[in-house]
DNA sequence: GGAATAACCTGGATGC
DNA sequence: TGCATCCAGGTTATTC
């Protein structure tokens, strides 16, 4: 599913030939995957066409590119299963295939960037960009200090320069709820998904119901350090590919899912301590963990 | 404002 | 072979 990492392989494929081109038309063939513009099609296509892209930006699983003027950005969220691949303009459509940009760029030509998304939780929306509060970098790909207005919930990223681990700490420590839910709060640090809160919290050996409240300094700022490690892993091995759902700009998997150590592992030994990996139900998914390597603690909630 | 949960959606896997 | 059910999970709205 893409998190960090994935959008950034996406976002990084995506620069070279977006940056400095100029959309020429625009083809939405499901507003579905317009849910995030309420405007409407005809609306999107017209904010959008005679464009000229000046930036790729992301922030945790937002992507964003900016167009000249710097008033408006075309947003993208690739939801459970989006993709934007890179097309020659003639291509046959995309199995999935919801919207296509076509664009002129002074050195590669004409192409086409297509945005699939089988699941449909994904979209595309022309939104207007805010000045950031903290005056800081949007994201990652462009020191503008300019965000999206539906991106300006969204916490910095824990790769970001500007996130702020202190307010993290103490934000995380005034929370009953459980850690791994915590990770998952994209208003407190963005990017993280199921898999990289499974992964990060099995290397830093803590169990995902440990109360936010309950975890000193010193276990947070280990588990921060884990986050950063392994989504610098997973981003520069690719990403993670259990299937077609994820792919690059290119249509190509990524090779993280062959280091997950808790992740999809249910019954597997755990590369650590050579436990079973166990996996159970949490807020309508799933968390893989090693009931040995991470054990409940007091102060822990009661469900897993 | 924090916390918890349901709904949205498609297609592959599984069971009968 | 065909049908029904389960499962994957990011975001947002709603409720408490």
């Amino acid at each position: 599913m893409p998190e960090l990492p994935e959008v950034e392989v996406v976002r990084a494929g995506l620069a070279p030939a977006v940056v400095g081109a100029q959309i020429t038309a625009v083809s939405v063939f499901d507003e579905r995957a317009l849910t995030r513009h309420a405007q409407g099609a005809a609306d999107f296509a017209g904010r959008l066409e005679g464009a000229q892209v000046v930036a790729a930006v992301r922030r945790g699983k937002f992507l964003w590119l900016p167009v000249q003027g710097e008033r408006d950005a075309l947003i993208a969220h690739l939801g459970m299963s989006g993709q934007m691949l890179l097309r020659a303009p003639d291509a046959a459509p995309e199995r999935h295939e919801r919207v296509r940009l076509h664009i002129r760029h002074p050195r590669h030509g004409e192409l086409a960037v297509v945005f699939a998304d089988q699941r449909t939780f994904g979209s595309l929306a022309v939104d207007e960009l805010l000045d950031t509060p903290d005056h800081a970098a949007g994201g990652f790909g462009s020191p503008l200090p300019r965000i999206p207005s539906q991106v300006a919930h969204i916490a910095r990223d824990a790769l970001d320069p500007a996130f702020d681990d202190g307010g993290f700490f103490a934000a995380v420590r005034r929370r009953a709820s459980g850690i791994k839910r915590i990770l998952l709060d994209q208003g407190l640090i963005s990017g993280i998904g199921n898999i990289y809160a499974d992964e990060s919290l099995w290397a830093a050996r803590i169990h995902p119901e440990t109360e936010g409240r309950a975890l000193s300094r010193p276990a947070l700022a280990r588990l921060l350090g884990e986050v950063r490690l392994v989504l610098e892993k997973a981003l520069a091995e690719g990403g993670t590919s259990f299937d077609a759902q994820y792919v690059n700009v290119n249509g190509q998997a990524g090779y993280f899912a062959h280091s997950l150590n808790a992740y999809g592992r249910t019954g597997e030994e755990c590369p650590r301590c050579a436990g079973p990996i166990r996996r159970e139900a949490f807020m309508n998914r799933s968390s893989h963990y090693c009931p040995r390597c991470q054990r409940r603690r007091q102060g822990q909630r009661g469900s897993l």
